[in-house]
DNA sequence: TAGATTGTTAATCGATTAACAATC
DNA sequence: TAGATTGTTAATCGATTAACAATC
């Protein structure tokens, strides 16, 4: 039976409204609806009602979502039920910042191991751990089966740095490098480049 | 005479084509075609002459684009000619990690001040400024005439600043905060969330 | 029951792609 | 000139919205 392929953009939304209902279950709310949703997110009421429905029904007539239930389904869908283990690449003040962040917590990620390729930062600690040697990646990630990792080494690196995630296994890599990365298929790869964002908007300025 | 419009997700991708331009500028290359260029950001060749052609005809039947030429379009179109000075609000690991980035070198953006509110903090030096209170924002902010800033607070906090971002004149604010700002029109946000980055991807694994 | 809101269909709207004349 | 590649048009494709029967 052919599995339905939802579009992306479709995919990319669903942490968003994960991320409001959450934040609606913290102000003690129980039940809310696609309208209220969407104004809160900027997003139609149809459009979230269609997108659920890719899912399941998950509402019923007349009262909306119940939010707890609809939290657990979107865990599900977006597979952050168990939490991922999260490998960070390059110790720069980028790498810190992401090596104690906090919150990634009840988000469905843990920073699991930090790599930099400076000696002078190998054996060093961070937050919870020791920083390793970059030298190590593939078969320290291979061992420790993780799939996803966030990459702050400087452009010159990042590709290189790539390929050895790809080869140790990582199928799913965040970038704050500000470089285009290929990376096979079945690998994916979003960008946070801070340049970017601003630039989208200093177009209307 | 009645202004087009350009669709959001045309300009959306501009700033990915500048920053494949500049890197192939570094990579010392004269020329590039639509073909090129969108195999390296993988985007359709015909989808970038699209978007191009709206603001102007930039290319040589034949040869294709001359990068520097397209590079100083492209800057022009997204207001980048001049420097804008940002404002740091938040000096948490990731307030640091923003004020000491050196990513915005030549892509038309500098630090310009830090704010916290942290008594601990404020009169600090982080990178190259002082931390200044939050409580001056809307002074400080207005009087610097700044337009753009980012923002680094903790979740609880982060409407309230906004609000006093707005207030003191800034329109474009990038958000670090992992939650929905509501902005009056002509207010733009970008949110950079890494959790929402890694679920539009797990969804896949 | 009356009011509210879902899930879904059909209509609309907008974005992408294919194709090609123009021309370097 | 022959080959390459643009800018643009028309066709295709996909996403969003409007509307409403179903039903809580």
């Amino acid at each position: 039976m052919p599995r339905i392929i939802i579009p992306e953009i479709i995919v990319s939304r669903l942490p968003v409204y994960l991320r409001e209902l959450r934040h609606m279950q913290v102000l003690g709310k129980q039940t809310t609806s696609s309208q209220e949703l969407g104004e809160q997110i900027g997003v139609s009421a149809a459009q979230i009602r269609k997108d659920l429905s890719q899912f399941g029904e998950f509402g019923k007539q007349g009262t909306g979502y119940n939010i707890a239930f609809l939290v657990e389904k979107l865990t599900g869908i977006l597979h952050i039920e168990h939490i991922w283990d999260v490998a960070v690449v390059g110790m720069g003040d980028m790498g810190h910042a992401i090596a104690r962040y906090q919150g990634f917590n009840g988000r469905g990620f843990r920073v699991a191991m930090l790599f930099d390729n400076d000696p002078a930062k190998v054996g060093t600690i961070v937050g919870k751990f020791t920083i390793q040697d970059s030298a190590d990646i593939i078969p320290v990630i291979r061992e420790a089966s993780i799939r996803v990792a966030v990459l702050c080494v400087p452009v010159s690196a990042a590709q290189i740095v790539t390929n050895d995630l790809v080869q140790a296994g990582v199928k799913a890599i965040l970038s704050y490098s500000p470089i285009n990365l290929s990376v096979p298929k079945g690998v994916r790869v979003q960008y946070l480049d801070p340049s970017i964002g601003l630039q989208r908007m200093t177009y209307h300025l």
